[in-house]
DNA sequence: ATGCTTTATCGTAATATTGCGATATATAAA
DNA sequence: TTTATATATCGCAATATTACGATAAAGCAT
């Protein structure tokens, strides 16, 4: 009651929902579309950018860490972010593969 | 505290993020893919299939036609769920233009 | 060493999601 | 008409997510 029955579903159809889960949030769309609009890796300027608190972009940055789309390296007493291109496009491919393999027959 | 600020994003960053989310869910993916390979429509076996109850089942169709990517046809007393093609490839087109545009430049 | 800056984590409040039993509604079947 | 079947909706309980202030940790500047 209220949980997601995880058991219920296999593991990709699990790992799928969580990829798609960690970008349904506007906050975190917008976080990846400026770490990619940056020529350079940038740090928490994204504090600034969004008008979040600090804390919760930090929490943020974890989720999408999680999924390995982006990385974060220390610099000093800094921390610059960056998309993980293989893992993005892994990611991307994943999803691309959802869609191809679903939803071609019906109707 | 604790809501989605929706205002702080744009339009097409909350959209998106709608999209993602909506397809985040384990019982919503097993569900599009249920459907999908179904070689004609399918009712509420969908019921049957996933382990979940009617009423739990209906509220993720209700998700999955909130963004339009299933139709649902009335046919007597029950309903024929499908999924809604030119819609399945205009969200595909919507998510691969995030991923193109997004995490091209950086590090 | 002391204070400043940057980032992560903890704890908590507000809200949202998930899941389901009970119930309503509508068609089919008897 | 009565009963069964199929689906949607309501209302609630359990849990998860979002957001943030306070605080911790770690490096930089003085």
């Amino acid at each position: 009651m209220g949980v997601t029955k995880t058991q219920i579903f296999d593991t990709s159809q699990n790992e799928l929902a969580v990829l798609f889960k960690v970008l349904g949030h506007p906050a975190r769309i917008a976080i990846l579309q400026y770490i990619g609009n940056q020529n350079a890796c940038i740090c928490n300027d994204i504090v600034e950018e969004i008008g979040l608190a600090q804390p919760t972009i930090s929490q943020h940055l974890k989720e999408l860490k999680r999924i390995g789309i982006i990385e974060g390296e220390i610099e000093g007493n800094k921390v610059c972010y960056c998309i993980a291109q293989e893992r993005w496009k892994e990611i991307q491919s994943v999803l691309n593969n959802f869609f191809n393999e679903t939803g071609i027959h019906c109707c």
